[in-house]
DNA sequence: CAGAACAAAAGTGTATACACTTTTTCCGGG
DNA sequence: CCCGGAAAAAGTGTATACACTTTTGTTCTG
């Protein structure tokens, strides 16, 4: 059983609705999407069916696959899992913390800072939320960073524009705090930063924008 | 688009490999599965491929389906997320204490106790598991409760043998004092007992076992 | 002109067909 | 007797077919 091009189709997918380019509640209808990729809709379900346990579309009795649009009430539980488990993370880092592994990560803290500065805001938001999944990476846990990743796209897809130059460096700079808490091996500051830090991307979420649908070929091109 | 029917022989598989009725390694063939349960192999593959999402059926291109055995290595990066996830959970929940939710926890542990003394090993390894998914969803994060919930299938796919008497019943009085701290509204207790108690299950992780594959109609019938 | 009712079109849900890969079986050579 | 290899069987991967549902568009009625 294979997955391989299943999971271009899924790539493809959860990038455009992660960077916006496909808006919640679009419309994905089977025949256009394999058109597009040029295959059968057999594996466009497929695709669409993993996306849907990503939680980034929503399947509706023979009614068809869209966009997920989740709910105000759904991302603070989404935000309320992340701080849960990324305050453990902070403490568990602390307890293993290497040079090179501060290293790392202030080489993509610098990456961030370049994303910012050249305004590339899709590259932006994904090295935001890339720094958390990074950490888990760097502790040698692939379960905990496949699962970060999931939580951040479902943040990503919550967040729509988040990535205002401010709010995006005001996160920069408080992964420079979190690293250097890191560093010091500073355990309950590492913490109590992370925590904060979650907590202020939640305040930056805009739940009242409305946005127009998009054309899922334009947005897929 | 619809996944009701597909559902259903997701829920009877899990149910299968959680209870050990299939063991790690078993092949999963589409098509007997699919006379099984008098669908065609189009169903069946949904199944399989959500089963797989879920880490508890792995795929080999071309070769099928077959029910996942989790690496030493795996098993002990589940446990360090449950332990980094839930005890952040304890702590939130004793923010958020009632007295309802408390006699909830209560009513479940007696509830383990009695599988405990019945020696009804399916029904305990379950409720057992289930005290966890339990707080997440009286904290009424069903995100958390559904992360939980996968995070417990794959746990008990990985303890196996987890489900001795002893360790259940040692497990069922750990679950007390969490409820004891928890109540108490002594966050730091109920957190440093949960994170103990994950430990200990963990280490009741036997990981030496071999057993013989059985075979797919009798354990699902 | 607005609205209901029906017909046509589009789209989803499941089954089946078929190409291709892996596994098994069977046979001849060492 | 055992090993290697070819042929057959079984199984997976993708496309397609077809029934059924939803949506759309048109016509008829008040």
């Amino acid at each position: 059983m294979d997955a391989s091009s299943t999971s271009v189709i899924v790539t493809a997918l959860t990038k455009a609705i992660v960077e916006h380019r496909l808006l919640p509640g679009s419309k994905l209808a089977e025949q256009k999407l394999a058109d597009h990729f040029g295959v059968s809709r057999t594996l466009v379900r497929q695709a669409l069916l993993q996306l849907s346990q990503h939680q980034l579309v929503t399947l509706e009795p023979a009614r068809g696959a869209f966009v997920a649009a989740p709910s105000v009430n759904e991302a603070r539980q989404v935000f309320a899992v992340r701080r849960m488990l990324e305050s453990g993370m902070a403490r568990a880092f602390v307890r293993q913390v290497t040079p090179s592994r501060i290293r790392a990560l202030r080489e993509h803290i610098a990456q961030e800072k370049r994303a910012i500065e050249q305004e590339d805001a899709p590259g932006r938001t994904e090295l935001l939320g890339n720094f958390h999944v990074r950490m888990a990476e760097l502790m040698g846990n692939e379960v905990l960073a496949q699962l970060l990743g999931q939580l951040i796209s479902r943040c990503a897809l919550i967040t729509l524009m988040y990535q205002t130059p401010r709010a995006a460096e005001h996160s920069n700079e408080e992964h420079v705090g979190i690293v250097r808490a890191l560093a010091a091996r500073d355990e309950d500051l590492a913490v109590r930063l992370m925590s904060e830090h979650l907590l202020h991307v939640e305040e930056n979420l805009t739940f009242d924008r409305k946005l127009p649908t998009h054309d899922i070929s334009t947005a897929l091109s």
